[in-house]
DNA sequence: GGCGCTTATCTTGAAGTCAAGATATTTATC
DNA sequence: GATAAATATCTTGACTTCAAGATAAGCGCC
């Protein structure tokens, strides 16, 4: 029996007034990503990054050639503030994974490029991080898979409007 | 469309080497919860809390009376190390939530109880945190509910067991 | 062209977390 | 009953994050 199940159970008997249904739902979403979350750690370590750089630079790889986006645009894409990112594209700097390169058309602005060594990196980091995920959803049969990753994609797309 | 989905849309396009069906639905489940997440501290901060200390009040409520843990094993059901415990508690106790009583058994140890206060801001936190998630799962058809909540459970069973 | 407004990025300070180690108490062994 | 091992909790220092504000460069209107 999960840990959220517990939490319901003792709901249940401490506040018999409560219809905790809602919670078991988003309990499980959230053990699920942490979960994940923790699990994909150690595949991110083995490459020299967390999930900070990680994010950052698999952001970069996706987009199109020649890889490079401003830090705003990366603030966008990976949803942190602008400290978050500025302290994240210097410790990938100081890694030589990216360099920062004045826009010439908008002083105001840089273009973030991974380097050469950055986009090897990645790309290796990427194809273990998918053998990864393939391992943590490899419990499921294909049907329950398809099921779930439908039914999240309606759940997202109901929170995404609120 | 969801990130998510344009995110596996850029490694398609990208990477089309990898299949990233897997990084959907984690995508997914990462991305629910952090909606969730956010959506949750507004009511929190209506009763002058924050996800931590909900957290520490919300285990002490739903243990038998009279509601009180161990630190230890307050870490146990929180899954924070014990600095963080003792943040957390400290916290609670300069807002009069909830009192470090000592064991009179075992000098080491102390009981975190409940305040009086402590009670009566937990219950209603907690009265407003389930309509809250009523309301972020309220999207969903009866039947889309119940069929999730299943699959998440299933999909959990699968994770916890890795 | 200059003055203010907007935009892009960085800096600062506060908060929360963890890992590692310190402290205090109990339990076990002799 | 003294000493060692185990246990429970706290302390410290480093790290990441965010919010708010500082800095710097472009843009628009006169």
């Amino acid at each position: 029996m999960s840990h959220v199940d517990n939490i319901l159970e003792q709901w249940g008997r401490e506040r018999p007034d409560l219809d905790v249904t809602s919670m078991g739902l988003t309990g499980r979403i959230k053990q699920a990503g942490r979960i994940i979350g923790r699990e994909m750690e150690p595949v991110f370590a083995r490459h020299g990054l967390n999930l900070a750089s990680f994010d950052v630079l698999a952001t970069l790889r996706r987009s199109a050639p020649p890889h490079q986006l401003s830090p705003g645009e990366l603030m966008a894409n990976t949803m942190v503030t602008s400290g978050t990112m500025t302290n994240r594209i210097d410790q990938l700097v100081k890694a030589k994974l990216v360099n920062r390169i004045r826009n010439p058309e908008d002083g105001r602005g840089f273009q973030i490029a991974l380097t050469k060594r950055g986009l090897r990196v990645i790309d290796e980091a990427v194809t273990e991080h998918v053998a990864n995920l393939d391992r943590l959803t490899g419990g499921l049969t294909e049907s329950e898979f398809k099921r779930l990753d439908r039914l999240l994609a309606r759940y997202l797309e109901t929170l995404e409007s609120l």
